[in-house]
DNA sequence: GTTAGCACTCGATGCAAATGAGTGCTAACA
DNA sequence: TGTTAGCACTCATTTGCATCGAGTGCTAAC
């Protein structure tokens, strides 16, 4: 028994109606649709057999068939096509990402709050990763007798400081000398391979600058990896309105997982290889998401693809519909990026 | 009729233990407990009278009876007394705040975890309003031929810096100059009065730099303005353990009034100028979060309040531990925040 | 291969009776 | 005069039971 043109178009039907009403799909409301002249007999015959090959399930005897997961991926892979956004939809959707800001994290809120508002889903953007941007610029400021400002400028135009304490004899041109070594040696360094160890290896010439230096860039590490891990999240209560999570337990369960940190990291982090991916029901690395369909999409910087955003919701998603909006979303938030970037460095 | 020692220990009692259980309390209940040696049918009595001064309420007639609002209010005006947090839950508190860090956004949400942590309600934290810090220093640094970095540096150690773009004759001595003039107007002065106008008073002597310091002021103002507005919230999903939560409607409702941006800045704002305020139902000006209670604290920088947090749960709150929560946490913070500056300014 | 017909399943709905926690009131008591 | 036992009454909740109806599977006829 094989996938025929008529279980295929029967199956799409399924898929559809489920997906819209989230009601079981049972034989007579198929046969009744205007393009199909089959009996609902006929039709029963075909859900038998599709049931047989795995791609419907029955709640209980006397409810009609629901999509499992196999078939939301045969849908997904073969069937489905790209919907069509309308002009509105465009037009908020740059309404959110255009509007002026110079946070970046601004920016990444914008996203998620487009994504979820656009899409009815709980949205979430991964930040752009900088491990991968360059060092351009290292920079000692001496601010008062007694402290210094460290400033790191990448060659994505973003920049990040951080406050250190010096020795009080120490003149401008001490911190000159110094930011001039820390140059020569970090620039065009990727920001993961800012080796604290390297600047053991400046020996004698930083002196007793060592310890302070090395603490400096430590902390600037570890602030570059906080920023990079925090994903914005926008839309959580979404999932409240589909009749799936009305039970209570469910629900709980589902906005703990959204808030255990790591967990959408992981996800996005993972996801960010794939120009798009769809992960549906078990499909999931994490367990406690195994009844949610995610659907995730890169953004990028330049040509490098620097961070990913995605949506999460239940498995009989609007698939073909919240492609299209992450489609749009990707090209604008590139675009708003490179701009963000370089009204940044004007 | 009036309140007399019985009536307010009944009362009492019942407060506890509807706190307790959430379940409407019978008059056998009380008159089993060891404490009375009063039959049911009097304390009957008594609460009919608790009744008619509207302390008590009555879900139906063949319910117990849950306490009002008015009930909560004189039980934490007169009747309830601290209670006293155990050794192990200081130590958590100070285990979550004293984890060190350098960012002060990261300080704001342990504080966050540790309140909701511990009082199993949502917590919220607004972070340090700078507003009526000192401005005591700002620096123009050139970081290349085209950009240089504004730097602001607070009495309270805290910095804040925007990137911006120079016309690319400028000096290193140029921009030192325009520094030290910036310097004469600026310093001593509030941030909320950072006039962005004084730069136009400054007149021809900065020349055709007016607009780029002008630009660059209104972006660290908006920077300023936009981190606090952050309120840091935690233990949102908490409210759903609680009963009177378990209808969807309801939780929905709180989950969204949490998230609807401002609501809860306004009403940490509003509390901060008191040490601590409990708001009980329908005293909470936001009408959708009349079935709440909200209690606050401020906290301080030096000797001045400079923020607030606070919980937020049912009115069957456990006020008395809440309190005395919010009161260790207020010594904490205040201490681990001065802890912060001092160590920042290293 | 398709379809009409029919028995069967099973969750959902509705209803009535039973349950029981709790009250208010009255009359007796100390 | 305050307290208490006793009792009738209320009412949400539970339970059991009959019914309904959407939907299936199977069989026999087309």
């Amino acid at each position: 028994m094989e996938l025929d043109q008529r279980k295929m178009r029967i199956l799409q039907a399924i898929i559809d109606d489920y997906i819209m009403t989230a009601v079981p799909v049972g034989s007579r409301t198929l046969s009744k649709r205007a393009d199909f002249n089959i009996s609902s007999a006929t039709i029963r015959n075909e859900m038998s057999d599709l049931e047989e090959l795995g791609y419907l399930e029955q709640p209980h005897t006397s409810a009609g068939r629901i999509p499992s997961s196999k078939a939301y991926r045969l849908y997904v892979n073969n069937i489905m096509q790209r919907a069509q956004l309308t002009e509105a939809e465009r037009r908020a959707i740059r309404a959110y990402l255009f509007a002026r800001t110079d946070q970046l994290e601004v920016l990444m809120r914008q996203t998620a709050n487009a994504l979820s508002d656009i899409t009815k889903y709980t949205a979430m953007v991964l930040p752009p990763q900088l491990n991968t941007v360059r060092i351009k610029h290292i920079q000692l400021v001496l601010l008062s007798k007694e402290r210094a400002l460290l400033v790191l400028v990448t060659d994505a135009g973003i920049i990040r400081d951080v406050m250190l304490r010096v020795p009080s004899g120490m003149t401008a041109g001490d911190l000159e000398r110094l930011s001039n070594r820390l140059n020569k040696i970090l620039r065009d360094k990727r920001l993961d391979q800012m080796a604290v160890e390297e600047i053991a290896s400046m020996g004698v010439e930083i002196g007793e600058q060592r310890l302070l230096l090395q603490s400096a860039l430590e902390a600037l590490e570890s602030q570059v990896k906080k920023t990079a891990l925090k994903v914005e999240v926008s839309g959580e209560t979404n999932i409240l309105n589909y009749p799936e999570y009305s039970d209570m337990d469910k629900a709980k369960n589902f906005l703990q997982a959204l808030n255990s940190e790591g967990n959408l990291y992981q996800m996005l982090k993972r996801a960010s290889t794939l120009e798009f991916s769809i992960s549906i029901g078990q499909e999931n690395e994490a367990p406690e998401l195994s009844d949610c369909s995610i659907v995730t999409a890169t953004y990028r910087l330049g040509n490098e693809p620097i961070g990913s955003f995605g949506v999460i919701g239940p498995t009989r998603m609007h698939y073909s519909r919240v492609l299209s909006i992450l489609e749009y979303i990707q090209l604008s938030l590139t675009e708003a990026l490179t701009d963000f970037i370089e009204h940044d460095q004007e």
